[in-house]
DNA sequence: CGAATTTGACCTCT
DNA sequence: AGAGGTCAAATTCG
């Protein structure tokens, strides 16, 4: 993906080409990226693929994030890619400061006395995420919806959701979706709140629920939501380096209008043990640098030579593909 | 019938 | 006191 410099118009056309053209490459492989697990014969590659798919995503994400946030930043009305950023939670919104793994302190902490509700402390500083996207349902996790509500100064209502396996885990992931606009598609403002811990990365179980929930069903996979990164309330200063998009796997069919559906989604980018959407969480901001070396020696040290090959070879068929017939 | 969602009440923070 | 977040009973769905 080079910047190069062109007339402003042919710029324009290649810019647009460009974005396109990376978008396309984003959903086949967020798409056929369950086919190819399928296909891994065995844990180890299934791994390697994940890592590298989830890299290629990740990467893609990135540019269509720096691409859009560089190019459009002086035209509003123009599409932008959907993208996520870092958020700093507005206000006092972050949750509490328990990594994976920690036990739910908060949960504990809370009810002196009574079993009632709590909110969340200024002293509790938990990951946050936020972003806009027209599909805030497709994350690659799964959700329980808790609450709606209609929050001053908006149109429309904002719904609570947290992990589906919170109960089973102690997961204390939620985010929450608000639509921002009545355009189509609606726009919504995701705010991700904590880390999963609940690690349900069955890969080949979430390759499967991909098969028959999304894949399968996705008849027109849609092009990743056009959003204006510096329509973010949160605005970061440091973008596009914190860009690093958790990537609203971007693919879920389209959402009517309107209201927001209660569905949980199943699995697509989360997966696997080594990529999961944790890894994109803050935790006062995992960067790209970090991403590659925790993942190189996980990559370096699964297969063998032919193995690699094996994935390039694999890799490659699958890319060119257009669909999973053809692969 | 169990699981998921809806919705009004309740709690905490500002 | 108002706003935002969560709980949990009631309802709906598969």
């Amino acid at each position: 993906m080079a910047f190069c410099c062109v007339a402003p118009e042919e710029e324009e056309d290649g810019h647009e080409r460009a974005v396109k053209e990376v978008a396309e490459v984003y959903e086949r492989i967020k798409i056929q990226q369950p086919l190819l697990l399928l296909h891994c014969s065995s844990s180890r590659h299934q791994h390697l693929a994940q890592t590298l798919l989830g890299e290629a995503l990740r990467a893609l994400n990135v540019a269509l994030s720096v691409m859009t946030t560089t190019h459009h930043a002086a035209s509003p009305a123009a599409p932008a890619i959907s993208v996520v950023v870092k958020a700093e939670p507005h206000h006092h919104h972050s949750p509490p400061a328990g990594s994976a793994g920690d036990p739910p302190a908060q949960t504990a902490t809370i009810r002196s006395g009574s079993n009632k509700k709590r909110r969340r402390s200024t002293m509790e500083a938990l990951s946050s995420w936020a972003g806009l996207t027209t599909v805030p349902y497709d994350d690659g996790y799964e959700w329980r919806k808790y609450g709606e509500k209609k929050i001053n100064g908006t149109s429309y209502t904002r719904s609570y959701f947290r992990c589906t396996y919170k109960d089973d885990t102690g997961c204390l992931a939620t985010k929450y979706v608000q639509q921002k606009d009545s355009s189509d598609p609606p726009m919504f403002h995701v705010t991700y709140n904590n880390k999963h811990t609940c690690t349900n990365n069955n890969a080949a179980a979430a390759a499967a629920a991909m098969m028959n929930k999304d894949t399968i069903k996705q008849e027109q996979p849609v092009l990743p939501p056009l959003v204006e990164v510096s329509a973010l309330p949160f605005d970061d200063q440091t973008l596009p380096c914190q860009q690093q998009a958790p990537s609203f796997p971007i693919t879920m069919q389209q959402q009517s209008g309107g209201d927001i559906p209660s569905t949980s989604s199943s699995s697509s980018f989360s997966g696997g043990e080594s990529c999961s959407c944790d890894e994109f969480y803050s935790l006062g901001g995992i960067h790209m640098d970090n991403m590659v070396q925790r993942q190189m020696p996980a990559a370096s040290a699964a297969p063998a030579d032919d193995d690699l090959s094996f994935y390039d070879y694999d890799l490659d068929l699958f890319l060119l593909c257009d669909s999973f017939k053809d692969y």
